[in-house]
DNA sequence: GTGGTCTAGACCACA
DNA sequence: GTGGTCTAGACCACG
């Protein structure tokens, strides 16, 4: 089955970022292999451009490099991941404050109610 | 000018989203008079059953009571504000805590980034 | 033929409690599928939008579920049933004390007249 | 101020029952007098004639009788009206038992309910 | 003026 | 076929 898509955004980006959350998870490991575009591109069911296009975004970032012949690797520098990982959750979290602000809600009382809260466990 | 509505979510809910907001955020506070259904339609340009329904869910809630002639009013009872506030945070705190999930990061390393960062100021 | 309707009360009310009435009496049972709103639109002759409101009535309190294509269903959990037996009755219970109180009538009274009456049989 | 009236119910049926509920409750004791046809014209805002009529039906039932010139008294016979206090309460009952039937409530759960509950205090 | 109800009819997503 | 949403417009009760 093909991966699943929202119309919103565009094809490329989505791709982009599960495999970024891959990375970033640890699914794929530092200086690890990625999977060749073709084989993305089959099982995501969608043109290898895109897949190309995809990793293109995450080569910007640095979390991919590219060697010619032997395919593409997660970086091997760990900070890179580290701080691409740490952008990633200070941009979902200030969005996400935002949208608390929305409703009167501070960061203070967030951090008061995730540490009082079951949430996780 | 109209106010603004995506296409996902019914008018309606997203009204009653943003009066929700309202009341919590105390723009409108405990006991005060709502603007009436056909003062709302206008400035939101949707037909007034659109806006009764919107009043629907609130008044479900217990957030808002009406007096038949008189118009929509905040409940005089903040136990309730504070218990709906209470559980909306506790919802899309949830959410965000979800998709953290997805790049590995738990609940944990939001609070330590929470606490150090400088999101708020 | 139509369904009877008083003018006192909205008739999607009346619908509701009638709907209501026919899932405690166990005429849907746990779990049945109900009548889609456009059948019962045309037994009742009402428009569908106002079949619609009652399901939502019986929605809020739980006691009807909708699978979005598939239609609306009686809540699966007992305990809902009879908590909303057990309040209608209270209800309505308390109401008819309320009117034989202003006859001097005591529920003692009421208890010892329905031991020994033969209203049942 | 006058006195609240429905709409629904003949005016002096309704004050028919209103002096009725009094008489039974013993607001108006065996034998005592009761107000003048005038005087109760007055406080309730209606004409004599309406006042009359409902004094007709409490005189049919035989809870009230008139002596020529010294106006209208309750009935000294306690019998009558400890008749008229059952029946009116078994019909209250009856109407209420089938409402509750049409929930699939019977007259034993409605004792038990009765005798469990804390309805009266 | 306020809220509430109802109808008629349209359109959408889902499957 | 299912439910859900929205609009337009009417009518009512209340004060």
């Amino acid at each position: 089955m093909a991966w699943q898509f929202n119309a919103i955004e565009p094809i490329y980006l989505q791709i982009a970022d599960r495999l970024m959350g891959q990375i970033i998870r640890g699914v794929y490991g530092c200086g690890d292999r990625l999977p060749s575009v073709r084989e993305l591109a089959l099982s995501a069911e969608v043109n290898p451009n895109t897949i190309q296009r995809a990793f293109m975004e995450l080569q910007n970032k640095g979390l991919v490099v590219t060697e010619s012949t032997a395919g593409k690797f997660v970086t091997k520098n760990e900070e890179t991941i580290r701080e691409i990982k740490g952008a990633l959750l200070a941009a979902k979290t200030e969005t996400f404050l935002n949208s608390l602000n929305s409703y009167g809600i501070t960061k203070e009382q967030l951090i008061i109610y995730l540490k009082g809260g079951k949430t996780d466990g």
